[in-house]
Parts: structure tokens; C-alpha cells; sequence
DNA sequence: CGGCAAACTGAAAACGTTTTCAAGTAAATC
DNA sequence: GATTTACTTGAAAACGTTTTCAGTTTGCCG
């Protein structure tokens, strides 16, 4: 019998199936960047638990580009996914728009929107901020500065910086803005900052992401500033880059992957129509202390 | 008004379509790993000029296991997607059986079949290790080391280490198996190996993978050997890594991004019936000198 | 103006499954 | 043993498009 399935090489075709039966076991995944650690460890999760519940991953990169984020979307809900997980930190109206058009279930991973829309997964970013700033102040730096990704995306200026003020104002400090530094997450534009951060008297600094923060202490290396001893930086995000580089960077610990994964079981769950207990979940974070700072 | 609105808000149901037409405008891409800068790199290149040419990409990860590559071959083609782009370097019989099974195209990017059996968008791997080897040997090291991931994979057994021989050969160094070491191509991994390293006394590497020489690196200098006056290294894919560690790692450069986009280029031709002239294609390599080789 | 090919049109078939539904059969109840 | 209930079976409908094909119109040429 196997034999003979095995000569008609006959294989369910899953596109007729889809049709009829109005489920794809396919997910959308729309990201800013695979070749970003940070993305491509959430994914991993993400793909891991999809293919423990029989569902494949239709991976999209966005390049935070609002406009083929929509078009993405579009493009997924036509070919009919069965949920979506979202990442990106720019949730425009119209986006929001779009997200509430279709019925199709979309959770957010690692993305966070203040408007709580939809179903999420992240950490309290602006408390691990705010205890990573306020260990560098009370490790004697009076001037930290704030190294981040586009101040448009709101887990930036909503969350990450409020923890930032946060921890200053419990310290009795003034905010400067000339302390706060936005950029565009990129390690070489990191590389080229230690002037700037030099310039405003910075001795430390909480950077929002991995390889930017890689790019800020080489650049302060390669300037003869010695890390951590003339100036700390702490990042955010633990992805593996942070035991690779030299000294090894202290960071906030988020578990990239479980967020990832836990998403998808989520998204999973409302693609069954169970009831989902908490729609926003916030995993634990940690601090790792590495060579980065004192 | 809005309900006329609304009713004008129709998607096409690309399902529906697939069925109809034979065509999904889908194609499997089949990774050992998203995580690794490598795969991402190439998966970008992959996704870009998917997307250039209106497909999207399912991913999948197969952990370079025979067995879920296999699985994963047959759910990509149950889904009916319209090609495959496969990533991984141990090409089972097993495996070779499914490939020849279908005729949905299928491509290799960044993966040698020794067989070339399908096409395949690769570098030429041993004129490139042959090259740096010989750069090694030249400079005074007597005893330059091959770290490398899996021997099954062709890759590494069939076209690297041969390239490393081949280096070995021209310059009269009898080849000796003890410098040959075989990992699972990890970070991890590589900080371990610098006991090995100095036992059989090497003073300089080849690696086949960026993390691990970054770990081996790392492992060097944490042991006090200094990179690259005691120990050189070179590894070989030239991924944003090499720039990030210090000292930056000289690497055999290859265009990660541009594999990719060829590959995809090169399936969306097969799909598309059209005649194609070189069904393996060698993409240009270079040499570029960083910090840790002298 | 006749004849023929080309272009257009609309309805029906096809795509390969799941879902539905009716009819039939077996089991269970009194 | 009759009546209901539950289960089984097989055929038909449905899913939402593209493809096909016959029928009709248009266009062109002699």
C-alpha cells in the first residue's frame, strides 16, 4: 500500500486543502530585518513552536518601512494566513488601521504598541531601563547618556526613555537632552558617536541595541577610551553578539527566543479561538553584568 | 456608505488562485539556521529579490538534520510552493532521492552538492582557502591549523580541506591530520580549542565559520596568546562579525547577500521556464586583510 | 459586400481537497 | 420485534479563483 503511494509519488496537496477547509497552517511573520540578531533569534523561536503546532512561517522583512509593512500585511492576508506575528516598533494609525480591518489574528513580539491593540509579547522595557541607569548612577556617573533607535518607535520614546527619566529623576538629576543620542541602530554609526559622546561630557551609556553598542565601545576603544574604566556602556538586548565582542557587554537579559516562541504559542491559541488569560504578557528580564561596565 | 466601502474591500484569495492556476508565487527556503549571520545574510538576499519578483518565502529551519530537511522538502512541496532555495551542506543519498522525486526546481545557495545535481550559487571554495593557506604558509607558518565544521559536509571535506591540502602540497609541507579539527561550528565551541591549538603547535588557523574563529580568537587572548603576533586567524565568511570582534578577523570575502539574490534570480528563471546558461554558478571571492593575520 | 481570421465574451469546467447531507445500516431501548 | 438512536457511507456541494471553449462580434482584405 505504502508501495504504491510511494510510485504514484501522490502528496495531499495543501493548497486544495487550504481552500477547502479555509485554514493554511501558515503564519505570517513580518520582521524589520532577519539579518538583525535580535530578529532572527525571535524568528527562531517563533519557527520553532510554529512547526511543533504544524504551522509554517511565511517570513517578511520590513525594513521598518511603514508602507511595505501595510503592503506585506495585505499580501499575507490575501494569501490567507492563519495568523500573523508582528514585529516593528512603528505602529502608525494606518497601520493600526489595517490591523484592525481583518479578523485574522496578529500578535505583536518583542514590538511593543501604547495603544495595546493587539495581543503582545515583551519585557518591561522601562523598568530594566530605568534599574541599568539608575546602577550607573549609583556607580558615581553623573552624566549618562541615552543611545537609541528612532525616537518614533515608541518602545524607544515611550518605554526605554521614560525608564531613562525615571531612573534620573529618583536620583535628583536633570534631564539634558543633549544626553540623549537617536540613531539608527546600526553598529557603524555606533562606531562614529565616541566624538559626540565625548563632546557632552557622557562617562557611561545605556544603548538600546546589541550591535550598536558593539560599534560604541570599539569606537571608544579605537579613540584610546578605555571601557569600563573611563566610560560604561550597558545594552539591551543579549543576543550572543554580547559575549563575542571585547570587553563582553553588560546587558539588560531579555529571552529573545521564549519570546519568539511564546508569541506563537499564543498566536496559536487565537487562531483556535481559546481564550488567552493575559493578551499583553511581559516576560521576565535580567541584568547580566559582564566586562562592560565596573 | 461604509458598508459599500467595506464591500469594496476585497482581497483576492491567493488559495483559491493557487489552486486554480498551479502557481502560489511561493517558494520554501530551507536554512540550517536564521540565528547564524551566515544563513541570514543569505536569506535577506533571498527574501529581496522574492519579493523583487512577487514570491514570498516560507523558511524553515532544518538544524542541518538529514531528517527534518526531508520532512520539511515534503511539506514545502505539499504546500505546492513554486521552487526551493535549500541551504545546508551534508547532501544525503537520502535526501538526493527526494530532490530527483519532484520537479518543482530547486536551487543551492551557498551549498555544494558534490554530485551537482541541482544548481547552485556558490564561491570557489578551495581556490579560496588554497589562496589564504598559501598567504599563511608563505608569511612563516609552518604549522597553520584547519578548523572547521562537520567533515560530512562536503563543503568542508570535499572543497575546503582540499583547498587547504592543495596549499600544503605546493609548498612541501607534509600534510598531518593532527591540525585538521573538525567542530559543530559554534562560538562556544571555538574558545575551547586553544589548548588543542598550541599542543600540536599551530600558529595560525583557517576556519571555516565566523563565530567559531571568533570564538577561537577570544579563547587565544583570554589564554594570553596574542592575535595575530603568536596566532593568526582567518575565517571565511566575511559576515558583519569579522568587523565587530577586535582584533577584526582577516576573511576570505564572499558575497553573502549577492549568493542569495543570485540564487533566487536564478530559481525565479527555472520557474519560470526560461533556458539558463550556467546552472553552477561561482560568484567572485576575495581576500580581505583585517587585523588578525599579519 | 462576402468571407475569413482575429478578437472578444460569457458560461462552464477544472483545480483537489473538506464539508455537508441524505440515505442506509447497525445498535440499543422498551 | 418495533421504534428510535447512533453510527457509517457515499455522493454532492462548496471553496474562489483560472482556464477553457464555444459562440459571437469585430476587423480586415479582396
Amino acid at each position: 500500500m505504502l508501495d504504491v503511494i510511494e510510485k504514484l509519488d501522490y502528496r495531499p496537496n495543501a493548497v486544495a486543502r487550504g481552500l477547502a477547509s479555509k485554514k493554511t497552517t501558515t503564519v505570517g511573520v513580518i520582521v524589520p530585518d532577519v539579518t538583525n540578531m535580535y530578529f532572527s533569534s525571535l524568528a527562531r523561536g517563533i519557527d520553532d513552536v510554529a512547526t511543533m503546532y504544524k504551522y509554517n512561517i511565511i517570513l517578511t522583512n520590513s525594513d521598518a518601512d511603514s508602507e511595505k509593512e501595510i503592503k506585506v500585511l495585505n499580501t499575507l492576508l490575501s494569501k490567507q494566513v492563519d495568523g500573523i506575528v508582528f514585529m516593528g516598533n512603528e505602529i502608525t494609525d494606518k497601520l493600526r488601521e489595517e490591523f484592525k480591518r481583518t479578523k485574522t489574528p496578529i500578535v505583536l513580539a518583542g514590538s511593543v504598541d501604547e495603544q495595546n491593540l493587539k495581543p503582545s509579547v515583551n519585557i518591561d522595557y522601562v523598568a530594566a531601563v530605568q534599574e541599568e541607569v539608575k546602577n550607573l548612577i549609583d556607580r558615581g556617573n553623573k552624566r549618562v547618556a541615552f543611545v537609541c533607535g528612532p525616537l518614533e518607535q515608541a518602545i524607544n520614546s515611550k518605554f526605554r526613555l521614560e525608564g531613562y527619566k525615571k531612573a534620573l529623576k529618583s536620583a535628583g538629576i536633570p534631564y539634558d537632552d543633549k544626553l540623549v543620542f537617536e540613531t539608527d541602530d546600526t553598529y557603524k554609526t555606533g562606531t562614529l558617536l565616541q566624538p559626540a559622546l565625548m563632546s557632552v561630557n557622557a562617562t557611561a551609556a545605556m544603548v538600546t541595541d546589541d550591535e550598536l553598542a558593539a560599534g560604541i565601545m570599539n569606537g571608544m576603544s579605537d579613540a584610546g577610551v578605555k571601557v569600563p574604566d573611563q566610560f560604561e556602556v550597558i545594552t539591551s538586548n543579549d543576543t550572543k553578539l554580547t559575549e563575542m565582542v571585547r570587553p563582553k557587554m553588560s546587558s539588560i537579559t531579555q529571552p529573545l527566543y521564549d519570546i519568539g516562541a511564546v508569541a506563537m504559542r499564543l498566536l496559536t491559541k487565537l487562531m483556535n479561538n481559546e481564550e488567552v488569560d493575559e493578551k499583553n504578557v511581559l516576560l521576565p528580564y535580567g541584568l547580566m553584568k559582564r566586562e562592560s561596565t565596573k
